[in-house]
DNA sequence: GGTTGACCTGGAGTCGACTCCAGCTCCTAG
DNA sequence: CTAGGAGCTGGAGTCGACTCCAGGTCAACC
């Protein structure tokens, strides 16, 4: 019925991801995988599409500024299972927080940024319009 | 007429911007400020009004992950003054990018932090009702 | 059976942005 | 006149997050 669902290299999970192999390693010796890695018969990691799920959600939360230490913390809670939702919102909570602090300060700064570029814009075309009424005359 | 305006020790600046002393000093080294910083008698930093307000500039730039490279190049642009214009405006364009793409990772992972949170409560939520069925039978 | 290419390890190196240290000067208050 | 506090400098240290290196294994293909 469904398709054998393959295991993956690293080098696979690297190019799925947009992950280097070097920070997939690094990752999991940081303990930011949510199941231990495998490994083949001659020693080499091989991953599953959950990682890479997993991982997918590992870079969103690094985007958006979580430092490794939380994230770590959170796969622990994961990895740990019952018992531990209390602490996962309670971290996922404080997460929100910086989220929504960093959306405040970049709107602010956008906010600013737009305003200079309209000055900009309108300066230079100003530097236009004079040029264009000193040295051009078609029409 | 109007209070004269006072100079500032870097002391002073620190407390009127947040940044630490050494920041100062290190933003100094790294050319991140409008104006060269005059001197006193002593050799220490005399510091004016114009210059906190710069600061707060560069921290908001800052804060939205503009890296000191390209403040230091906005910097020295402005201390040049006339005719570099255009050079600003595709510096804060740029930048404009980088706060929008910025802003729209965050709103991805609001997102998805909004919905974990949900999940979460939810399963808590399940398990205070359980645990009261079973104990608690007021109502 | 030799070469390639992907993978392995432990540990070192890099980069950006601070942050601090040692040892000094200078001013002011007691 | 001296003790404290704020500043000064050059340079070293720290921290987070990678990134890379040397030297080795292994399977596959020519």
């Amino acid at each position: 019925m469904s398709e054998v669902v393959a295991d993956l290299s690293i080098g696979e999970v690297a190019e799925r991801t947009g992950l280097s192999v070097h920070t997939l390693r690094f990752y999991e010796r940081e303990g930011i995988l949510a199941n231990p890695v495998r490994r083949d018969s001659g020693g080499r990691r091989v991953y599953h599409e959950n990682d890479v799920d997993w991982l997918n959600l590992c870079m969103i939360l690094r985007a958006s500024g979580m430092p490794l230490p939380a994230i770590r913390r959170y796969t622990e809670l994961v990895r740990a299972g019952d018992g531990t939702e209390a602490e996962r919102l309670v971290l996922l909570r404080k997460h929100r927080e910086r989220v929504l602090d960093q959306m405040d300060q970049l709107r602010k700064c956008l906010d600013l940024v737009n305003f200079k570029v309209g000055v900009y814009e309108d300066a230079l075309d100003q530097v236009a319009v004079s040029s264009a009424t000193g040295t051009d005359a078609r029409r």
